[in-house]
DNA sequence: GTCCGCATGTAAGTAGTTACATGATTCA
DNA sequence: TGAATCATGTAACTACTTACATGCGGAC
């Protein structure tokens, strides 16, 4: 799914500048997309010349114009097809922290620790902060979805990652006896050991 | 985390081709990243060219010659120092699963039904094939934890949507009936209506 | 007899990100 | 004093995906 058909699918909810629909994606939503602004401007822009969105300006002092955008009947057709037309494609996922723990056998310990504390501090903050919603909009059950289904998500990912910090700092341990045992019998260390 | 840095990690496993390469990432580790041909061959030819990892040619009949690359210790260095740069960055995720989800309320229900359901087969998918690894690669404690991740998770994400496939039912026959109802009556269906 | 697995590679295309430009206000 | 929030927009750049080229062997 393309960022326009995103954009289109959060006017569907209710009426918003490009930079509200950036600030919805910050939340439990940013597993869905994390759209830049140099990505949701131009896709307003798109849209808005192919009368599937109408723009609104409210003028401002002291900053740009404010420019809210409204899904015309043409957008709200639009985004129905597109969703309809096939089953959602597979979700692609780019995890910087499950590569590093995949090869945490040859990083510092220390530095493992640090990376699965800071993650679980992540899912924590997540899940605390998924269940308050603007007051101001409308009951949707596709968000009150989407939130219970990050909150799952994310309570289950900090399970796993607290159980398995004690393994991770006792695996630390063992190598540090392991190295000071070295030390003591004053062997070598390299890759040609015994 | 670009394709090369992956390759260089996976390669720190254990010896692999690119087309190896590519099959890993079909597994629980396609929560990291699923790398297609067309980025792994040119990073695999660029690691050779710098001298991070070595290229050995086995010769095939009726087929390209298989080219086996592994890590050398000036890539192991590199691939240490690029991962403890800095702490990993956070997770980019594109779910047009849950994008579907979150704009449910448009859409027909017997699709979104579909929807819920094949997700929930590609999860137990996922959950039953996690166990079985190559018996032939060493142990790695890095990938059990990868796997154990993935597995811990995908259970949540299959208990969630089937709490929640119950509910979808539910609204969709909630809708029909509305629907027929609406019929019954004859009254105009809109936007409008009180 | 057609599709999948094996096996490598290239080139064109796309859809994004990052960085910049601009600038008042408020909070620590 | 410095950073964050609000607010929009553009242009250069990057990094990837898709599609193509090539072709045998085995399973269904």
């Amino acid at each position: 799914m393309n960022v326009a058909t995103l954009c289109l699918g959060i006017l569907a909810l209710g009426d918003a500048s490009g930079y509200e629909i950036k600030k919805r994606f910050d939340g439990p939503l940013k597993r869905i997309q994390q759209p830049s602004f140099g990505s949701i401007y131009p896709a307003l822009t798109e849209l808005t010349r192919e009368g599937l969105v109408s723009c609104t300006v409210h003028a401002q002092e002291k900053r740009p114009d404010k420019k809210v955008y409204s899904i015309t009947p043409a957008g709200r057709a639009h985004l129905k097809a597109a969703l309809q037309e096939s089953l959602p494609a597979p979700d692609r996922i780019h995890s910087d922290f499950l590569a590093t723990m995949l090869f945490s056998d040859m990083l510092s310990p220390d530095f493992v620790a640090r990376a699965v504390k800071d993650r679980i501090a992540f899912y924590r903050d997540m899940v605390d902060h998924t269940q308050c919603e603007h007051p101001s909009d409308a009951y949707s059950g596709g968000r009150a979805f989407v939130h219970g289904y990050a909150r799952a998500v994310c309570s289950a990912a900090i399970a796993y990652l607290e159980a398995h910090a004690a393994e991770t700092r006792q695996a630390a341990e063992d190598l540090r006896e392991r190295r000071s045992s070295d030390a003591t019998h004053a062997t070598q260390p390299g890759d040609s050991a015994p």
